[in-house]
DNA sequence: GACCTGTTGTACGGAGCCGTATAACGACCT
DNA sequence: AGGTCGTTATACGGCTCCGTACAACAGGTC
């Protein structure tokens, strides 16, 4: 039996990469065998064509994205406020995760197919902020709100050109936390 | 002198059209001559090449809504908070532009040129949400997160997929727009 | 009608990519 | 050493795209 060189991780990983990286349209599959140093001759062994291997790519994102954030923020989350900002580090500050969040982001917007699957994504992590910020705000229309800020600030931020003067994007991130999470000034949790 | 059947503008319409649809990567000078209904005969003789068109694309965009969107919002503007609520309908909302916009976003994060056209962008559109909450807020860092804030809300709800049980969207950015405006509960501007 | 002149269609070479077919290869077993 | 079987390289036809070259064409002018 002769070895397994590149078996179907190995693909998957330089997809979500080339993702990451230049977009879906970027992932190719002859330039991902570049990429691992082989040829394409191997990858129709693993996938029926490309389309296969987008679908597993995203099945890939999908388990790490949402079953490991929400786990880990579970377990470790202190208090309510602590746990959206766990979650929102987990996934917008990871080098691994955010390039690719991104990236199916955009995607989303052109196939209905991606659309639907983070949809799923979103909805599930949104429900972490409802319940975190419901913990200390009685007025549901007021946490959906503030759970949309939550995350439309996460994720905006990263497509957002503009410069703050004589600041870092981050502590203007940090005051802008404080206000979507109603943080009483003078008391500043960070 | 023959006609001239394909001006200039057609195709930087044409590009913006694609850009706005399918993103960078599927502005093609043959696609564009397919949808324009000509071949692609015509297109260098405008344009050195497909960096030509991206480049006077961007051009075009720049323009439109940078002048275009801070005339209109010095002249109608009411109040301050009517004028950050009319930047943003008039970039975000706009058939047109937002589609553009949000495609350019995508864009500039893989290319520093685009980048920094974006970032001059913003920087002047965020300049108009800074002096509108510079009037009802006195704390500069509370003006720059608030800014912020606006910003990515107006951004970050286009990449967002998530739903909100029982009500659409809308008004659940114009509750959130409330919370960033300080508009004080029971007395709702939004 | 003949003649410019600039726009457009057609044709080309070259590149990158998809998916298939087939041959070369390497590891393992006997 | 020789056989087996799965993995990989190579080669192919087909497609889309770029940018160039050149011929066909339409509008205006004389």
């Amino acid at each position: 039996m002769g070895a397994l060189r590149t078996p179907r991780e190995k693909w998957v990983e330089a997809g979500l990469q080339a993702l990451a990286t230049g977009g879906v349209d970027t992932v190719r599959v002859e330039a991902l065998a570049k990429a691992l140093g082989v040829t394409k001759g191997g990858f129709y062994g693993y996938f029926a064509d490309r389309d296969a291997l987008l679908t597993e790519m995203l099945d890939t994102w999908e388990r790490e994205s949402v079953d490991d954030v929400i786990d880990r923020v579970e377990r470790e989350g202190a208090d309510a406020r602590d746990k959206v900002r766990l979650a929102g580090q987990l996934t917008f500050s990871s080098d691994r995760l955010l390039p690719i969040d991104l990236a199916i982001r955009e995607w989303a917007r052109r196939d209905h197919t991606v659309a639907d699957r983070l949809r799923r994504v979103d909805n599930k992590r949104i429900q972490l902020a409802r319940d975190a910020i419901g913990t200390f705000c009685a007025d549901p229309d007021e946490v959906e709100a503030r759970a949309l800020l939550a995350f439309c600030t996460a994720i905006g931020s990263h497509f957002l050109a503009a410069d703050h003067p004589g600041r870092d994007r981050a502590p203007v991130i940090a005051r802008a936390a404080d206000i979507i999470l109603d943080v009483p000034r003078g008391n500043p949790v960070g």
